[in-house]
DNA sequence: CTTGTTCTTGACAAAAATACTCGGAAAATA
DNA sequence: TATTTTCCGAGTATTTTTGTCAAGAACAAG
């Protein structure tokens, strides 16, 4: 799972919109202001966002971006997901045939697809509402020990 | 937690070390050869594990590369840690005060924070012994179903 | 000591990804 | 119609990644 300031801008655009509740739409510009973000950047971002469904844009004045759901129902995850290509994460299918084929080397294929899951697990487990409601630290639970 | 091919390629050559076993040292050009990595770049790679005391590095004649400890003891949270820069991941410090701050934005700080405690934590607990031992899958969070 | 092999260092460069800009079109409101 | 704001495609600048290259130092073997 790829990490840029893409990501990192989308969950903070719509976690500034979670806290603007239902009072109507809120623009672009304020969203950008507020958590300090190119404005134009950030249209690209909600754009992407809203193609997929997870906000809702009208135009025009008294217009803006308004969550499509409620914040308990929107994860981190499909957030990312969405702004972010998937990860692919294995990162040996790519090249020609090193994998893939009858070589049998490769041993961290494995490795990358079980964090890519990992990660993604993690990132939903958490909705909107817990970053709002500061319900995030401590939920990185030992994994687990199971080493007998 | 950056992943680029710098991080893949070091996990790749220990992994390659570690099969190797105690066969004495391995030349970066076998490695390279083996595991389809450029040589030259590798060299890069394998001197930074070097430096921190992962590998240790023999030149000459039958010198190479050779694991400074046990499979089993090297965890892929080093490697990584080594090669790509410690992550940041919060991503609001950085910029002008945008978040340490009196501002009381920046909620997704936490989120971050904890994602990267949750990435390291996982590739904490696997160590070069469980890759080559096929020892991965099955490690992400749901307590699984026990398979045995 | 000579030779071959390897590590070591640092500078450099192509390529890809990221981060952001710009100009205009479409829709909604007044 | 005029204004506001989202929508959309394309383009650009910056940074990071992914290497390459060359010269040198260390070391082992003969």
């Amino acid at each position: 799972m790829k990490l840029t300031t893409k990501g990192r801008y989308a969950v903070l655009a719509l976690t500034d919109l979670a806290m603007e509740g239902d009072k109507g739409f809120v623009k672009i510009s304020q969203i950008a202001v507020r958590q300090n973000i190119s404005s134009t950047y950030l249209e690209q971002i909600l754009l992407k966002l809203k193609r997929e469904g997870l906000v809702i844009g009208v135009r025009g004045p008294n217009g803006g971006y308004k969550l499509a759901a409620s914040p308990e129902k929107i994860m981190i995850a499909d957030i990312v997901n969405i702004v972010e290509g998937k990860m692919e994460a294995k990162g040996c299918v790519s090249k020609s045939g090193s994998c893939t084929g009858v070589s049998g080397r490769c041993m961290t294929h494995d490795l990358w697809d079980e964090l890519s899951r990992h990660i993604e697990l993690f990132l939903g487990q958490i909705s909107l509402r817990d970053i709002i409601k500061g319900n995030v630290l401590g939920r990185s639970s030992p994994p687990r020990a199971f080493d007998y």
